[in-house]
DNA sequence: CTACTACACTCGCATATGCTCATGCAAGCG
DNA sequence: CGCTTGCATGAGCATATGCGAGTGTAGTAG
C-alpha cells in the first residue's frame, strides 16, 4: 500500500475535517440529508435544533465540502456533496461494536 | 446496503470518536506508532510535544481504544490497537485531494 | 538509604466552540 | 409601499479543551 505523505500540515487539515464530524448535531444533519435535499426549516423540524444553530452548522458543513447549497426563492436547499461521510461513520460504528463485543466477553461469565 | 440504526445516542458516540481524531497532535502520535510500539519519551522526541501533553493525549487514545499500553519497568510502551485509523485518514485525504483538484480546475485557466 | 528516571496527574490560563437571543436581509405578497 | 417568510449573522454566555508548569509516584541504580 502506497503510504501518503502525512506531514504536520496535512495532518492539521485532516484533523480539521474530523472536527467537523465531531459534533452530534452535524452528524444528525448529515443523516437527515441522506435521502435527498432539504431546506433549513425542514432540518430544524427534523432535528429539533434551533434555526440559528442549524444554519451555522450548515455553514460549516458547506465550508468543509460535506454539503452544498442551492438557493431558490426564499429557500435554501442543502444536499449532500460527499457520501463518503457514511463510509467514515460505518468504520467508526464497526469499531464501537467490536469494542462492545470485547467488553461483553469480559463482563459476562 | 443495510443501513445501521443511527439514533442520536449512537451519533453521540461516533462524534466522540471523531473528536479524538480531530487533533493534529493525536494524529501525529498515531502516525508515529504506525511502525511499532514506542515509549512516551520516544513520542516526545518524535513529535516535539511536551511530555505532559503527550501523556494526556495517549490517555485519551487509550480510553478510546486507538492505542493500548504495556508497562515494563520504568517504561510505558504504546502500540496501535486499531489500524482502521489509517483507513479513516485515507478517506479524508482522498476528499481533500478531490477538493484541491476541483479548485485547481476553477482557478487555473 | 538517596538520587535519578520515566511517566501520570493537578492546576491555572488562553482559546475555541456550541448555543440562544436578537437583528439584518433578501425574496415574495398584499 | 409595508408585511411576512426563510435564512444568515453578530453578540454574549457557558462550557470544553489544548497547553505548560509544577508535583506526585513507581521503578531502578548507586
Amino acid at each position: 500500500m502506497a503510504r501518503r505523505a502525512l506531514t504536520p500540515d496535512v495532518l492539521a487539515l485532516v484533523a480539521e475535517r474530523f472536527r467537523v464530524l465531531a459534533e452530534p448535531a452535524r452528524l444528525q444533519i448529515l443523516q437527515c440529508l441522506r435521502d435527498g435535499e432539504l431546506t433549513v426549516t425542514d432540518l430544524v423540524l427534523a432535528t429539533g435544533l434551533g434555526q440559528a444553530n442549524v444554519s451555522k452548522h450548515l455553514r460549516q458543513l458547506d465550508a468543509s465540502g460535506f454539503v452544498s447549497r442551492r438557493k431558490e426563492g426564499l429557500f435554501s436547499f442543502y444536499i449532500l456533496a460527499d457520501r463518503s461521510v457514511f463510509q467514515l461513520c460505518e468504520i467508526m460504528c464497526d469499531r464501537l461494536q467490536a469494542e462492545h463485543r470485547a467488553r461483553t466477553r469480559v463482563l459476562t461469565r
